[in-house]
RNA sequence: UCCCCAGUAGCUCAAUCGGCAGAGCGGGUGACUGUUAAUCACUAGGUUCGCGGUUCAAGUCCGUGCUGGGGAGCCA
């Protein structure tokens, strides 16, 4: 069963007497005496094509091969001579793997659209679209870890089960081992005590922060949130980057560079691919991801982006006020219109910010960033955090939450305490930044939103 | 969760004022000796999202539910 990738068949530099291809129909054409049969194997969003004469078997397997049929060529790898390829497969065997019944098989050769495809998750990865979307996803994630390794971050494990509401962002999936109906108290459960799925990886990475120096993570992380939008979903990858003896200006600089890292790898290393999505899903996609590696970011104190925003000459929904939260329209005002790239902005009022941001010499704001690009709205979201012990039990005092809850987070200022500082960044949304998609369920496998767990 | 829009053939859509439900693609059959989302001919394919109402008559109007999409909130 020794097979070629279709991506090494195309990638020859001389013909080959011998080859062996697998892989599924995408298309097949047939004439007088032969039939051309263009296959995908998922190695490239190339295809590459068979042109097999007539024999009475194969005629017969022929027969049974239409668009989604897996499918075992052997032949000899020659030149095309007609246009649109280089090399081509001279078939002398065909073997039909599995049939696709063509009265049910749901893609067609024609387009189709995302919202029909969402329906059919298991299938989509087989077409161009999809099939260059999770190469490209692919190659980030590794990306990712390379950025890190490369800077001599480790990686760490947090986990995915907790026992305490990390950070009150946000609502929280129950895991439960108890049967539905039976006594539902939490000292009966599997823990003894109640148990979510994470929202966030972040203080766990902060003792490790303390520990090794500079860390990340990159998990799922799950909201239970009943929102309904392009942009959320209930379960999604994180990375939260954490480094110790860094402040909100070191924090910024890595979210920068990795943004830039990550776009340049991926044109480097999946061009295909996302040219594919710079064609068909954006036309701006080249030059918004030229400007996003050639420009600085703009860093901008919340203070300032209020008086732009009071400034501009524009109708908001929402008026601008100092210590409000910025709202969608301000976000995209701000980083689309005002300044036309990446923009952070820091130094927000420490009221719409967590107990674990540094707060300022102000005494009002905390070191908090946010990085905004255009068209996604909020990619980082970072801080300082708050290394001082008595500053720290303070603003959890102010917010009702309980010392005890935190007693090892809280270890880590009272032993040994260190300026640190991190930030989380949306996997999905880098990812729908890097491919134009405007539609977060479109750049996960099987996406997860309220109602719906088909997959 | 709130606001707006949509739901008609496998897919993408059309159907004028409420008056016989249609096209392209896809599928099937056949033709064709180099095709490129091949081309040409023929052909099959419908509970117009569900329920209720108005009307001589409803895909079309009204109510309601469901599903999908967009915007907002929450956020990454």
């Amino acid at each position: 069963m020794k097979r070629t990738k279709i991506r090494a068949a195309l990638e020859a530099t001389g013909p080959m007497d011998e080859i062996v291809i697998m892989g599924w129909v995408r298309t097949k054409r047939d004439s007088k005496g032969f039939s051309f049969v263009e296959l995908n194997d998922g190695s490239t969003l190339l295809n590459i094509q068979a042109v097999i004469d007539h024999t009475p078997e194969i005629e017969a397997a022929l027969h049974r091969v239409g668009t989604g049929a897996s499918v075992r060529i052997g032949g000899a790898l020659v030149e095309s001579p007609g246009k649109g390829q280089k090399w081509e497969i001279r078939g002398r065997s065909l073997e039909v793997l599995g049939e696709a019944d063509q009265e049910t098989f749901p893609l067609q050769k024609k387009r189709h659209s995302d919202e029909f495809l969402r329906t059919i998750a298991h299938l989509r990865p087989r077409t161009n679209k999809f099939g260059a979307m999770f190469r490209i996803r692919s190659e980030l994630a590794q990306a990712v870890h390379r950025f890190f390794s490369d800077k001599g971050f480790f990686y760490i494990h947090t986990p995915i089960i907790t026992g305490s509401d990390c950070e009150g962002a946000g609502e929280m999936f129950r895991v439960t081992s108890l049967e539905p109906g039976s006594d539902a108290s939490a000292d009966n459960d599997f823990f003894g005590k109640p148990a979510q799925l994470t929202v966030s990886g972040q203080l766990s990475a902060e003792m490790f922060a303390l520990s090794l120096g500079e860390v990340y993570t990159f998990g799922p992380t799950f909201r239970a949130e009943n929102s309904n939008t392009p942009r959320h979903v209930a379960e999604f990858w994180m990375i939260e980057p954490e480094m110790a003896f860094a402040d909100l200006a070191d924090d910024m600089d890595l979210g920068e560079e990795m943004v830039k890292y990550l776009i340049t790898h991926i044109l480097d290393h999946c061009p295909n691919d996302v040219e594919l999505f710079a064609k068909w899903v954006d036309k701006g996609l080249m030059p918004t991801l030229e400007t996003i590696q050639g420009e600085t970011f703009e860093r901008l104190p919340y203070t300032e982006a209020i008086d732009i925003l009071k400034k501009a000459k524009k109708d908001f929904e929402y008026p601008v006020e100092w210590g409000m939260d910025l709202q969608t329209e301000h976000e995209r005002f701000l980083c689309e219109e005002q300044f036309g790239k990446p923009v952070y902005v820091y130094d927000y009022p420490k009221t719409i910010k967590p107990f674990y941001m540094r707060l300022n010499d102000d005494g009002r704001t905390v070191a908090a960033m946010d990085c905004l690009v255009p068209r996604i709205g909020e990619l980082i979201g970072g801080s300082q955090r708050e290394e001082r012990l008595d500053v720290l039990l303070a603003r959890m005092q102010a917010m009702h939450l309980s010392e005890e809850d935190y007693w090892w987070y809280l270890d880590s200022r009272r032993f040994g305490t260190a300026p640190h500082a991190g930030f989380g960044m949306g996997f999905e949304r880098m990812l729908m930044l890097v491919t134009g998609v405007t539609n977060i369920r479109d750049v996960m496998p099987f996406p997860r939103t309220p109602n719906s767990l088909e997959f």
